[in-house]
RNA sequence: GGUCUGGUAGUUCAGUUGGUUAGAAUACCUGCCUGUCACGCAGGGGGUCGCGGGUUCGAGUCCCGUCCAGACCGCCA
């Protein structure tokens, strides 16, 4: 028996029994005439005591020998501590140690395996399982196993039923880019990773599967950021006999239970909103509405005097910052310097102080009055004391450039609070969506989504202005669900494909297993998937998702632990029928 | 593909205008210490300043290239 008790549960009601302890060393204070030992384990740390007058000299010799993050098993009794520790659980006692034996030895760890660690981010991932021993890292593991067994208890017992689909799949050229894994029985031909079960869900429902989940890894080839990995978990689900309505309120039931269950917070508030609503009330299709600082539009108080720039815009549009106007001209100067940065890419910035005696100060004084100023007041919600900040140019470029300054500004501010949750749906999608490189539509969600019947005669006139029966569940400004009622008649599908610049031929080779399925009575069917790993990042109040994943990849997609990708051997490659030509 | 920031001791960082033997904290090692728990005290070891080239009497510092890491833009149906 390595162990009677574990190193986080032992209390003053303890006090004389004999025990086993097995764990890390944490910590070892040599007194001399006294050792104290930290020993860890994933429950907690007990303190253990090795005595000159009350502990075996070999015993005591040996423990002089510990260091940090050995492996090791004692024996001894739960004594009272004569000096205790408020701080820790089981601070009121400690292991008098009468046998002592090193299961294995330790190296110096690379870095400090503590809550505030010495350690950057390249070396806690080149050594993980050093760093899932600190606190924050195994927190976040256990609580993301938390949140995934409400989430399949949820909807277990919703009556949704777990599937599992093929990871190894075909490629398709709609979308991210694929990983591919060559096959070595099919000469030449390559399986693709799913960048998500889309097309098997739907099967699933041809199937009768009627609820379906699946907490299920995805696949992605492109570029990664902090909370992008190339491969993902979704929360996946699907339903049939449902409607737009449906899905919403049945998730939206899911998300107030799971916000309750984990954060214990009662979700008042619930909106829904259009994609346009959204663009132009934040300039963004993923709106943070914890803060307010929205859009007001100026062109109609803007565009009347002598002001050029903002007479050839194509919009004018600004926001209010709270408390803004006591910002010198230094910070304002380097407001004006973030926005011009390439990575938000607007030309300039205009500003208006609301001083708190009512009058205004603007950088286009020249141009406009205070009754001009006062209505830019007040179509933005400024008060005395903000400051307005206004952008002007082509309208979809402005409006994510102002969007970027919204949130850049709330962070600032300290307008984003991790512990408060405000979801909301964006509905009313476009179904299409202009691709200037290729200079065609495509899917703005995927090809299978749905278009509103009511817009489907402008089809052929306004693709663009189609709008698909496609929602997206966004909490606190972050994406993290979106889905949509499919089609499910092989007539529509082919539209849609036809839309998309497929020939007949290419939609049939790629796409033919489904629309042969929507002949054998598909029924009217939707759903929905949740980012899993950016859900558990958020709901415990982080941004990155990576310690919420055990074994993540880096920047580059590399697994610097194991330092994967890699060379393969010219026998693999051989079997494979694979030359490489670099 | 692009923009920006960084790379100096095991680790996290400082390093002025280009100038003597490159520093701090922490970790590590040795000794001391009668209740420690961020223990304390004394001492010690520890450096290819990412890599390559250039400018210079002299480069951690300036220039060019390159590699790596991070944030972001493009991309992510």
């Amino acid at each position: 028996m390595y162990r009677s008790h574990s190193c986080g549960e032992l209390r003053t009601s303890d006090i004389n029994k004999e025990v086993t302890l097995s764990g890390w060393v944490q910590k070892a204070r040599d007194k001399g005439f006294m050792i104290w030992v930290d020993l860890r384990d994933r429950y907690g740390i007990t303190q253990l005591i090795f005595d000159e007058e009350r502990t075996p000299a070999d015993v005591v010799e040996k423990a002089k020998t510990l260091g940090r993050e050995f492996v090791i098993q004692v024996k001894g009794t739960v004594i009272e501590r004569e000096s205790k520790n408020p701080n820790m659980l089981t601070g009121d006692i400690e292991i008098l140690v009468t046998e002592l034996q090193v299961l294995n030895g330790a190296l110096v760890p690379p870095f400090t395996i503590e809550d505030e660690t010495d350690g950057g981010e390249d070396i806690r991932m080149k050594y993980r399982y050093l760093d899932i021993r600190r606190n924050p890292v195994k927190n976040s593991l256990m609580f993301r196993h938390q949140v995934a067994m409400k989430v399949r208890n949820y909807l277990s017992e919703e009556g949704f039923i777990e599937v599992e689909t093929p990871y190894l799949i075909k490629s398709t050229p709609e979308g991210a880019r694929d990983f591919v894994v060559p096959s070595r029985m099919n000469e030449g031909q390559f399986y693709a990773l799913p960048q998500s079960p889309q097309t098997f869900k739907q099967l699933l429902m041809v199937g009768g599967m009627d609820k379906y989940f699946q907490i299920v890894k995805c696949f992605r080839d492109e570029d990664l950021r902090a909370d992008r990995q190339p491969e993902f978990t979704q929360i996946d689900c699907e339903m049939a006999f449902v409607e737009q309505e449906d899905i919403l309120n049945i998730f939206e039931g899911f998300t107030r239970h799971l916000i309750k269950d984990i954060k214990g917070q009662e979700i008042s508030d619930f909106p829904r909103m259009t994609y346009d609503d959204a663009m132009r009330t934040y300039g963004n299709d993923k709106p943070d509405i914890r803060f307010g600082m929205k859009f007001g539009e100026l062109n109609e108080v803007s565009q009347h005097k002598e002001f050029k720039v903002f007479n050839d815009a194509e919009l004018v549009v600004g926001i209010a910052v709270p408390g803004g106007a006591s910002y010198t001209r230094k910070e304002i100067d380097k407001l004006i310097d973030w926005v011009k940065r390439p990575q938000v890419g607007a030309l300039g910035m205009v500003y208006v102080k609301c001083n708190e005696d009512g009058s205004f100060k603007s950088s286009v004084d020249k141009f406009y009055d205070q009754e001009d100023l006062s209505k830019w007041a007040e179509t933005t919600g400024a008060k005395a004391g903000d400051l307005i900040c206004v952008l002007s140019g082509q309208a979809n470029k402005v409006r994510g450039q102002l969007s970027a300054l919204r949130m850049e500004l709330a962070e600032r501010l300290g307008l984003r609070n991790p512990e408060e949750f405000a979801p909301l749906w964006v509905v009313d999608f476009p179904l299409l969506e202009w691709d200037e490189d290729t200079e065609r539509y495509h899917a703005m969600h995927h090809p299978f989504t749905s278009p509103k019947p009511e817009d489907i005669p402008l089809l052929d006139s306004k693709p663009g202005d189609v709008r698909a029966n496609a929602y997206d569940l966004v909490l606190n400004g972050n994406e993290i669900g979106g889905g949509s009622i499919r089609i499910h008649d092989k007539e529509t599908q082919a539209l849609m494909f036809d839309h998309l610049g497929f020939t007949p031929e290419e939609a049939k080779e790629q796409f033919g297993f489904l629309m042969d399925a929507f002949q054998y009575g598909a029924p009217p069917h939707g759903g929905i998937a949740f980012g899993f790993d950016r859900l558990v990042a958020i709901l415990g109040g982080q941004e990155t998702i990576r310690d919420f994943i055990a074994f993540p990849k880096n920047n580059s997609g590399r697994d610097v632990m194991i330092d994967a990708p890699a060379n393969i051997d010219k026998e693999q490659l051989k079997e494979l029928h694979i030359q490489l030509d670099l």
